[in-house]
DNA sequence: CCAAAGGTAGACAGATCTGTCTACAGATTG
DNA sequence: CAATCTGTAGACAGATCTGTCTACCTTTGG
């Protein structure tokens, strides 16, 4: 090997996908250089355009796995809970879980969509169909619990969970989850 | 004078900041390069400088003078309106409002946030202390109307506008108003 | 064995971005 | 009048950013 690491060195293209997963994530898209993204994963630059022929290939790549990573996980936890509990405010309990995490620095595709200009773009795209196929979910989830007018409450949940993501990543306070299950609950009420 | 545009020219500050002020709200701080907003409001770059000695300065000369005019419209909007109707949800009303300017592009200190890398900076300071005004003004707004737990309640109706905006950026779409105008009726029932 | 695939190291080009500097011109004011 | 303020026009420096290119190395499959 030209640049010996053992044999549990990961291929280069992953090596590239995780740091620019990180930096985009952290940094933002527009703050963050090819140069850093080459140096920081220790890779050649060569190698990094023979697996991405451009940035946008990198961040389109990004956002999907992202994407499939993220939906995954919050599908799984949420569809565990409301097995067991039944009640539509365990998202807050499981959109709190994300926001312990230290890392945290809000939502990458609302990111993604407040750097991107007014002109549409690839990244742009791909966020707005995060958000569709999040809002879909959601409808399914308001189905199976029985509630009433199932698409309006999906896109009640959405501005729900948008406004809380939003909210904790400027303020970093808990009583924003708590805000959360209120409205959760609030919306839960049938009405008089 | 050296560049005659006759008596009714503005100052070339006042140029600079009306220039700046569309292309960061409309294509984001980092997109817009100094030299673009020198081309554009039709100023020399010794000029320019002479008025913002950074781009920083710029930006926070942008921001502050965007939250100025951005609270008094609102809270102006609102005042109006809580007077004449007693209910909460006129708020959604004004927010509909600003939707339909042709340029709405979201908020612009929540997209500050969002292209704010996750180290400490003038810009996002100033958009956190920008929220907090909003939040405080909600308070007084929710006292006014004998609500109970204000404190509480501005902060859902935070959570609410801040999804709301944000959904709307995302999607374009009017039903997102109505979740908006659902959720604060749903807050505002007495609790059963 | 040897060719192809995938990798390293680093120079280079061309664009763009922030910020400085010189030279000059018109208006205002002490 | 002369100084000062505000402005224009544009060259320039230095950094950084995306992307290309050359030259060389190592592993692996046919």
């Amino acid at each position: 090997m030209a640049h010996p690491q053992g044999k549990t060195a990961k291929p280069a293209r992953d090596r590239i996908l995780e740091t620019a997963s990180r930096l985009f994530y952290q940094e933002g898209l527009r703050a963050t250089g090819i140069d850093r993204i080459i140096a920081e994963s220790g890779v050649a630059k060569m190698s990094f355009y023979r697996h991405f022929p451009s940035k946008t290939d990198l961040i389109v790549a990004f956002l999907n796995a992202r994407h499939q990573r993220w939906m995954s996980w919050f599908k799984g936890e949420v569809d565990r809970r409301i097995d067991s509990e039944g009640r539509l405010d365990v998202i807050a309990e499981v959109l709190e879980e994300w926001f312990q995490q230290p890392d945290f620095r809000g939502c990458a595709f609302i990111n993604t969509v407040a750097e991107s200009g007014s002109s549409s773009s690839r990244e742009r795209e791909i966020a707005v169909q995060h958000k569709a196929e999040l809002a879909d979910y959601l409808e399914t989830v308001a189905r199976k619990l029985g509630l009433p007018e199932p698409a309006a409450m999906a896109e009640d949940m959405m501005v729900i969970i948008e406004g809380t993501i939003v909210r904790r990543q400027m303020t970093g306070d808990r009583r924003v989850t708590w805000a959360c299950h209120r409205l959760i609950q609030a919306i839960s009420r049938p009405y008089t």
